[in-house]
DNA sequence: CACCATGAGATTGTGCACAATATGAAACCG
DNA sequence: CGGTTTCATATTGTGCACAATCTCATGGTG
């Protein structure tokens, strides 16, 4: 029973039992990223990126990590480059490929984030222990799925 | 380890688990409802209003259902109402709240796609058990966080 | 070299999600 | 009764998600 309004035909299905919490896990972040004027998705992207230790990534690549097609990454990295977050270059030795790194304000921009991640850490799962068995079947339950088009 | 790609930064995150497997569920929805040109949300919408039988839904109460505001919800039921498979009323008795309702092709619709939901509970969970463990660990972590604005 | 297939990104169009705001109908109050 | 508040829905604007399509560089192949 996800809250109030009592139970429904959804209740018992797993999928909008995903699809509900996904969106409210949406909300809890875009509050906490709004004083930054950064969405989730743009985090996610800041997040990996800075996870490469300054090896640029590639639109392509930053996909398959995100599992999101060019449609959405494109105009979505240009946004970050507009606010000077993220450089976005072409490869010399293969001008159709762009490689994608972080600015010295999008490395500031992540330390700033690291205390963001502690905060979450509190607010979401319940108990370590649980939150890590969870984060198991989910990771079961999506590798049963397809991933986008371009394998 | 959600598959290809090898392991992330994301991997250990409960939110991006969370995000990763709707789109995933999504993807297989689109894919199972565009012969009846439906989205997700849209299917959700049918599916509570078919529940109900026959009483119709203000547009507030299937928000509060499905946790959307009418900001989503207002242009989706008049694309339904567009396409023959809902009817809008405002109520007799306060004109401001609108009623709706499946038509007769919405019913017709609603039955077609029972078959679809067995067609999904072969290829989601896994096993009965774990799938229901796992919807009730889901509703726990939805519970802790917020619904929308208008409580 | 001309020609075609492939592959990486970008663009276009539709729909969802939501904040902020607008509209207009109750409801309340002096 | 006029004025204010409240409430239900609608509208506007931004950004995500994705299918379909386009652009153009690269890599063969004859």
């Amino acid at each position: 029973m996800p809250d109030a309004g009592g139970s429904s035909a959804l209740d018992p299905m797993l999928c909008f039992a995903v699809y509900s919490l996904e969106r409210r896990i949406g909300r809890v972040y875009a509050e906490l990223l709004a004083p930054w004027g950064l969405t989730y998705t743009q985090y996610l992207v800041l997040t990996v990126l800075g996870a490469n230790q300054d090896v640029p990534l590639t639109i392509g690549e930053l996909g398959r990590l995100l599992d999101l097609d060019s449609g959405t990454l494109s105009p979505l990295v240009k946004r970050l480059e507009a606010r000077g977050l993220v450089a976005r270059h072409r490869a010399t030795d293969d001008e159709r490929v762009v490689m994608v790194s972080l600015t010295d304000d999008g490395h500031g921009l992540r330390t700033e984030l690291a205390d963001l991640q502690r905060c979450l850490a509190e607010r979401m799962p319940g108990d370590p222990d649980e939150a890590q068995d969870l984060l198991r079947r989910l990771h079961a339950a999506t590798a049963r799925l397809p991933r986008l088009a371009g394998s």
